[in-house]
DNA sequence: GACCCTAATTTTGAATGCAAAATGGCTGTC
DNA sequence: GACAGCCATTTTGCATTCAAAATTAGGGTC
């Protein structure tokens, strides 16, 4: 299964922002750099599409997927039901094995925070956030998740996370790992639901116009033919 | 974009249950009946896969998923999930036109239901799910419950609804239309999730064996070759 | 020099071709 | 008759090829 390679590499490329928002994606370039023919290229870039990761521009080839700030919106609003549902989920079908996991990668979360370890923090931050998604064992919400989870991700422009924000988010996390421990479904939800709203309104604070939208050069309706009418732009540009 | 139109009539051979869930997906014979040649429609098939529909099993084709009664209940879960998002968002985000427009269908439905005219009633229903899911003017939303509903619908073995379930699913229409136009977002949500869950639980009475695995005809390793070891055999059997 | 029209080149979308794997059928053995 | 082994056929996965569309380059006109 050639095309599934292809997917995931192409898909770290994307979350990882080696191919900024909005560039062409170079089948031939790609075929090359992966050793592989269009054929297994073309089947990965048709997946990507559906998981939208990139658009498909008929007869004008492939470009990554913008990522506008309502587009962000929208996955925040999606992923926070999603992690809701999960904690509601997990209450009722995790293990007790799963949660002590849990609790293991809380504690040392926790240790970096102490340090003020951001670095070794996110890891683990996410660590658990899809730890308490497995431990619904609903096979369907850990792929869905997966996938909002990630296209989040690849708007990670690093946000520096402002010491308050990150003691908020610190004790949301202890409230969570508790409602965890005491299986309380009802509570677990509404902290997730908020936890990630959290983050959201901060990462739109963080400087997102609400702006964005260049649909796409309009094809050969160019007038003046300058050499880079519009240079591979990257999307998502800040507010000064 | 031809694989586009192949992946729409795939699924809906597959939703229409023409295609039953185990059975061998024939390159062959699809791409004549598509008129296509094999590209598009493996290229399909992958993104079918991605979705859900399907399952590739390397150097043996695709296989249509199956559908156990757990993978139903985990798409009943997420799909409450997601409808009580929706309900949520379109409270917050609903135009006053939608929740008309919400409002008429019910309407229309109630009209179907006082006659007790199930093949009316139906399409309705979805109908005013889908509008509340529209109504969140969240395309991420959108495009997942798409997925997810469609999968569910692959299973609609028709159940013929008690008389004493389906007043209840009126009524708690009843109260989603009234919550919708009070945008009561945590009553709608908490409606709407009660709402499918009684669905589910309807389905999961109506007889599902919990058992059902069968993960694939071991290939290589069977002893007797009898004909069909395993004639093409649909899941989801129903229990006497 | 700006503009428009046409020809060469590149890129895209889909069909075809080809090697490897799997399937099915056949025979021979016990 | 059951079973293993071998070969023909089909199916699969991927590479390659081909036609159509888009992009680019060039040349003429004003």
């Amino acid at each position: 299964m050639l095309h599934e390679e292809v997917v995931a590499r192409l898909r770290e490329k994307l979350i990882d922002g080696v191919m900024p928002p909005g560039s062409r994606v170079p089948e031939k370039e790609l075929c090359a750099e992966f050793g592989v023919s269009r054929t297994p290229l073309r089947e990965a870039l048709k997946v990507m599409a559906s998981e939208g990761y990139i658009v498909l521009l008929p007869n004008r080839g492939a470009r990554v997927a913008k990522m506008t700030a309502r587009n962000l919106e929208e996955l925040f609003e999606v992923c926070g039901g999603m992690e809701a549902l999960a904690g509601e989920l997990a209450c009722q079908h995790g293990t007790d094995a799963e949660i002590a996991e849990i609790e293991a990668l809380h504690d040392r979360m926790a240790e970096f925070y102490a340090v003020r370890d951001l670095a070794g923090y996110y890891p683990l931050n996410r660590a658990i956030h899809e730890a308490i998604v497995r431990a619904t064992h609903n096979a369907v919400l850990i792929n869905l998740y997966e996938n909002v989870s990630a296209r989040i991700r690849r708007a990670r422009f690093v946000v520096p996370m402002p010491p308050d924000h990150w003691r908020l988010a610190m004790a949301e996390h202890e409230a969570i790992l508790n409602a965890l421990q005491r299986r309380d479904a009802v509570m677990l939800s509404s902290i997730l639901k908020t936890h990630l709203r959290n983050k959201c309104e901060q990462v739109e604070r963080a400087g997102f116009a609400e702006s964005d939208e260049t649909p796409t050069p309009p094809a050969a309706a160019r007038k003046t033919p300058v050499k880079k009418p519009q240079p591979e732009q990257s999307d998502m540009e800040r507010v000064p």
